[in-house]
DNA sequence: CCCTGATTCGC
DNA sequence: GCGAATCAGG
């Protein structure tokens, strides 16, 4: 794969995000999360929003003096607004957005996991379900790795809402007991007909 | 151990 | 320019 002018756009787009190297990766297939950054690197994007803490650890910086800092003409970016810190209006409702930017990006990959529908599963699935959701590591959707249970617990609409997080089962997105009830052989769900209309 | 980004350097 | 290897840190 190489950097066409559409990967290195979602590779911006996604970075912008929040995203991390290696998810990007993912996203993009056909290269390593080293391939991301140092794109990332080159395209001089490197620290979104402000991250000094792992950024300097050897400064390979002789370092003289600079008396005329040729720094680069900066491009100004359209991006005026610096929010009203009075009481212009009376806004009822806060509006928790944080990240409302939605673009519609094609992104082909992450298959999210489907919401635990009203499906019949067995009690003892169910029973140790709840024991497994109590110990969910109650992940962010961008804590989430490969290795990391994918299964929402909660309503993402609210702040009642993570990942469980365990470890996965080799080769599957969630945990041994998301797994079992997410992966139901038809034969555990069939009775429909109880209601038979 | 899992992960993160940063840097180096041969290609 | 690219990215694997490596480094440094959480």
């Amino acid at each position: 794969m190489s950097w066409t002018d559409e990967r290195v756009e979602i590779l911006k787009q996604m970075w912008a995000e929040g995203k991390s190297a290696s998810v990007i990766a993912k996203e993009l297939g056909g290269v390593t999360r080293n391939a991301v950054i140092g794109k990332v690197h080159r395209l001089g994007l490197s620290n979104r929003t402000a991250a000094p803490a792992a950024a300097a650890k050897t400064t390979p910086e002789p370092e003289a003096v600079k008396p005329p800092p040729p720094r680069e003409p900066e491009a100004k970016k359209p991006e005026p607004a610096p929010q009203a810190a009075a009481a212009p209006k009376p806004v009822e409702k806060p509006a928790n957005l944080p990240i409302p930017p939605r673009k519609p990006i094609i992104t082909a990959g992450q298959p999210l996991p489907p919401q635990p529908s009203a499906n019949e599963i067995s009690a003892e699935a169910l029973a140790n379900l709840a024991e497994v959701e109590k110990r969910a590591r109650k992940l962010t959707l961008m804590q989430l790795t490969e290795r990391t249970c994918k299964w929402p617990i909660g309503d993402p609409a609210t702040e009642e809402f993570w990942f469980c997080g365990l470890p996965c089962q080799p080769g599957k997105p969630y945990c041994e007991a998301h797994t079992a009830v997410a992966f139901q052989p038809m034969s555990s769900r069939r009775d429909r007909r109880s209601a038979s209309r």
